[in-house]
DNA sequence: TTTTGTTGATTGACCAGTCAATGAAAAATA
DNA sequence: TATTTTTCATTGACTGGTCAATCAACAAAA
């Protein structure tokens, strides 16, 4: 039964396992042996290949934001103003793929976690970066830095806020308002700068 | 030593002790040893007034929005105006008593192990909820009703947005420009709607 | 002497991480 | 081609440690 070229393989599921874990309990307080019988393996594999556990939570949340990242380089390439720049960076936090429970649930457990850990402290100060720079990309063409840099802030905070409280609803997936909420934040307070004074 | 009418002092050290161990740890595995010992007692004494763990770490929580509800009603209380009622709200969640390294870090943390726990979850669903109302009892005098919902949830998603994402960075305590970022999206808007058509 | 406060010691469960052993493909060798 | 050897994949069983929870016992008021 057992071929050679597994490892990539098993690396995939275990990660995935890690999410969907992650994701039923809500927290990362999963253990490796339910990690491991979700890919189908036993927990030593699991360590063979990961190490320690934090290796395999950090491999999980590089994961994750790499998700994130390809659907915000993809949303990105297709917008070609300013203005569906930053519609793009909202649409993408709330699409399907990113605004899942499973997925919501996983960054938030991960967020509590780098209070602790290092390295995945490090690796949220990436998505956040990488957050603030796709926004500004398109806030900079559209009102004076000073006002651009609060605003990424703002939206920033806001895509955070509603998705820790989609959190807290269970049973009520309304994605698409959520984004509207933030939608009609950009609105407003672009009307407001270009008509200003 | 020992002294009847003990029993309110230990269970508020303890609760106290619980909220400074799980700021300084970020997260909510601290020990009941851990948690006894900053509090000056056994571990024992500890499940003796509690019971079990999740016991304390509900009456914490309890606690924790005990006092952002007794700041609430002092703030709205010095406020005269629809207007001012929407900044007291605002005020009190970045205030020296709230915006605290220890104060966000359990809340943060409750809010993950809310996911698992159904107490802790009813708990939160009472800030949520409470928070909105306060937000609400300004709101609704300034505009449509519609419209009013939609802004308290904005407004809250961008406060809690603005806790989680102050957790990252450690070393920057700047809750004035926090603050100053939420009343900025209020005031936009307001003048938004009252200029309107 | 009963009640209240308090603890050290212990138990039982759980879990991350290790290791030695097994089986089966691939590569090397005859 | 037939064989041996090496490498890869995989696991069950075990270990050491941690921790919540319990309990029996002790001390000091009331």
């Amino acid at each position: 039964m057992p071929k050679v070229g597994m490892e990539p393989l098993r690396r995939r599921a275990l990660i995935d396992a890690t999410i969907s874990a992650i994701g039923e309990r809500g927290s990362l307080d999963v253990t490796m042996s339910e990690i491991a019988g979700r890919a189908g393996v036993s927990s030593a594999l699991a360590h063979h290949y990961f190490g320690a556990k934090d290796e395999l939570l950090q491999a999980t949340m590089r994961r994750l934001l790499a998700d994130l990242g390809r659907d915000s380089i993809g949303a990105l390439c297709r917008a070609s103003t300013p203005r569906e720049r930053i519609s793009a960076v909202i649409a993408v936090n709330f699409s399907a793929g990113q605004f899942r429970e499973e997925t919501i649930h996983a960054w938030l457990a991960f967020y509590v976690e780098a209070q602790k850990s290092t390295a995945l402290r490090r690796l949220l100060r990436v998505y956040a970066r990488r957050l603030n720079s796709n926004l500004l990309s398109g806030l900079l063409a559209l009102m004076p830095r000073g006002e651009a840099l609060r605003m990424a802030e703002a939206i920033a905070a806001m895509i955070d806020g509603l998705y820790i409280r989609r959190a807290l609803k269970d049973g009520l997936p309304n994605p698409a308002s959520a984004a509207a909420l933030v939608e009609d934040f950009v609105e407003t307070k672009l009307r407001q700068v270009t008509t200003a004074r």
